[in-house]
DNA sequence: AGATTTGTAACTACACATTTA
DNA sequence: GTAAATGTGTAGTTACAAATC
């Protein structure tokens, strides 16, 4: 076979010779983009290799390298060495969980914001932060890492949790999300490299993406990420970060051992790796004892930060989160925070305090524990396959499930049937696997009757 | 003279033969970075050029681009084509304006938070919000981008101002910081090119630089930024966007003429620009009449967010801002502030949308104007030479200074005199010019017998 | 296990535009 | 106004690393 017969064996894209002018790698590369928002390239189809469309287009390979690095940088595709280039999934959908454009009839299983039942508790902090009258002074610029005396509740709060930090090393943020992208701009660079789980929290994936930031997956166990395996990955590649959930991974319940922390953390201690340390369900887990394990913060403080929010675990409406982080860190982190939010709400901020001082922050997370194990029992009940979570006490669950249909066809048919969940490929990191599993929210659905509800729509939709 | 005989016509900037290894661009790059962050390589200074460069370390001169390219990426350098590659301004200072830090003693003339005495016109705000007794379901996670009742108010705020806009093409921030982070974040790429007045928001420099997003400084006159110094610029290269504050610009005070929106609106749209039109102090300026220039917003309104913040105009302890956009623009934004945020405060929102919906807002607009006025003229007594601002309710001057100091070493001894204010080199783009202007800000000395207080020191300093 | 396929990274070559003398 | 200096943009060459067969 003559080596220019292309049309014996078809490339699986094909660019229109005539549309390309110079400069030739952009000309292709808006070709590229063109298809595949178009939808005549689906997710998953492998491109041509680049020396074979640059026989094609008579033009170096490495041209055709720089047409597909632009089309890389937009997440539009991904190629692996040795394997291929393909289109990326997800390109047209965003795997951002909003908890929008939910329709009234469906039962919410699917955003994990946090059994909304004891706002009146918040609400009542409310109404106290109101009475005391120094409401003027608080609405005053000033303190923008946040006023002296919620700094100090804070730094209690994080106590707790095995996490001692003074007030010089502590902010108060808008919520974890917004810790994380402050964290994202000030410590790293685009084009910089953070190691997550396989599966890690989507709402961090689309902001490392909007970032320019690059994520690689590492697999893990049932103690959580391997350290062998970071260690690995460390060493073949320039990695400059690693985000980590220890206490109970979103989505996959999985809770790091102590062990293995201790392994991970010298893993990262050996290649200062700069730890994003999310604890968000930190007192979920431990409830209001002092935290009996250790957090990575303490194995690696001067590489660490550790995120501590209060959406889930006392509401969600009241955007507040607590940044922990070592001197090292400060100075970046405070000149992000300020020239990014420049500061959080000084009214939110003193409702969680005055939470935390009155002691009904911990009423609440030892109410919303109650909760969370009885959704739990019932979770169990429809489906008692599904592997335990490493806490009872863990607001979703990772259900396994057996599939060939595209994910958001399956999200959209629970949808029709009356509930939301979310597939794993939302969660995924890099290439879509075999394995399947559902993030089922337990904590959102509004009520157990309605929970139950869902559950068993859930399990009939699955059986058929 | 030998070619090679670099010893007699030393280079401005020699990298250490010795501690170049491959990679040799990413070793010269760290090379720079290193001296010019040490303070051995100031502020202006002219580096060799690339084939100078290129035959001292026997390399081909496009490996000297790429190290340069590097350093011009994370806004440490800069080059223009027949001049030469240059030190940038401000590498190792941070210019940022927290309000943080300030003795006791010291009067504040630096900050522009704006004059806090109506705060308990908020804080009686609050209290309504409280009193009306739907916390509970406002502390409900729903409604990331605003409540429709606040979206509702939100809108009939920016209509005072020319802006008109539906619920879906608005959103809740929090604060003008915030809206402007999700703005870059969102619309531009890491190497993107704005067109800012020279002298602009200093925070917005920041901002700019932790994003890598290169500012482009175009010259402007009495009426605002020059309309055809902005088309020369887009033509020689590609700009992505530009940055205008068109009722009272930050620091300058400048307000653009209606006519040279027009210019500005035609050159914006020829080339594509995406406009980010921060307009926090407009109702301020105009009063409670409708608006009686026109927006940018309304002449190119398919390119253009509209920020409108209420930390100045109302209350800096209360976060809110709103951003208005254009229905290409929506999908990013969202997505942006989705990612950045989740949401923001529904609280502070609410408390927003009853200052709005009780006609309080109206009324701390009045009095702020009338504050405003007041300092203008008290401050006119002591500089009469200064020329006046566009509007006499802006809430700081720009003060024209001769000086030959270092621009900190003015404010360090302005500090040391009992007043703090700003310098013009915190909010200039690029190259430091001959002239100097301090930032006076009448808003925040805390009364008017300090404000003038203060004065006196600043006349008393300049005057020897 | 070794050869092949395929993507990535670093450096080189060259044409061109802008500034300055 | 022209030539020299100088940075920028596009394309090509080579070495290498990872995955696959």
């Amino acid at each position: 076979m003559p080596i220019n017969s292309f049309d014996n064996f078809p490339m699986s894209w094909k660019p229109n010779k005539s549309l390309m002018k110079q400069p030739y790698f952009t000309s292709l590369a808006d070709q590229l983009e063109h298809d595949i928002k178009n939808g005549s390239l689906a997710s998953g189809t492998k491109l041509p290799p680049q020396r074979e469309l640059a026989d094609y287009l008579d033009l170096n390979f490495t041209t055709i390298t720089r047409a597909y690095n632009l089309c890389k940088k937009k997440g539009l595709i991904y190629g692996t060495t040795g394997r291929g280039t393909f289109v990326s999934p997800h390109v047209n959908e965003s795997i951002t969980i909003t908890g929008a454009d939910l329709s009234p009839s469906c039962i919410e299983m699917g955003m994990v914001s946090g059994f909304e039942q004891y706002n009146e508790l918040v609400a009542q902090a409310t109404i106290s932060v109101v009475e005391k009258g120094y409401l003027n002074s608080l609405y005053e610029y000033s303190y923008p890492t946040g006023h002296p005396h919620q700094l100090a509740a804070a730094i209690r709060w994080l106590e707790q949790m095995g996490v001692h930090v003074d007030s010089s090393h502590i902010a108060i943020f808008s919520g974890a999300q917004n810790t994380l992208t402050v964290a994202l701009i000030s410590l790293f660079e685009p084009g910089d490299k953070i190691a997550t789980d396989e599966y890690t929290y989507s709402n961090f994936v689309e902001l490392a993406k909007l970032l320019n930031i690059q994520l690689v997956p590492i697999s893990g166990d049932q103690n959580g990420m391997r350290a062998d395996l970071l260690e690995l990955q460390c060493k073949q590649k320039k990695i400059n970060g690693i985000y980590l959930m220890p206490s109970c991974a979103n989505p996959t319940t999985i809770k790091i051992s102590l062990s293995r922390k201790r392994e991970l953390a010298e893993v990262i201690r050996r290649h200062k790796l700069i730890l994003m340390e999310d604890e968000i369900f930190a007192c979920m887990i431990t409830g209001l004892k002092k935290y009996e394990t250790i957090p990575l913060f303490s194995l690696v403080p001067e590489q660490t930060i550790y995120i501590s929010s209060t959406s889930k675990t006392l509401c969600s409406g009241v955007r507040i989160a607590y940044l922990a982080f070592a001197e090292n860190f400060r100075e970046k982190i405070l000149h992000g925070l300020f020239n990014t939010n420049i500061k959080t709400s000084s009214l939110d901020a003193e409702i969680i305090t005055e939470l935390i001082l009155n002691g009904n922050a911990y009423a609440i997370v030892k109410k919303k524990r109650e909760l969370a194990a009885k959704a739990g029992t019932i979770f169990e009940r429809y489906f008692p396959e599904c592997p335990p979570p490493a806490t009872p006490y863990c607001f979703y669950r990772w259900l396994p499930i057996l599939n060939t249909k595209p994910s958001f066809h399956v999200e959209k048919e629970l949808e029709q049937s009356g509930i939301r969940v979310y597939h794993s490929d939302r969660f995924i990191v890099r290439n879509p696997t075999d394995k399947q599993f559902l993030r089922v929210s337990l904590s959102d659905a509004g009520s157990m009757s309605k929970l139950e509800k869902g559950l068993a729509i859930l399990k009939e939709y699955l059986e058929t």
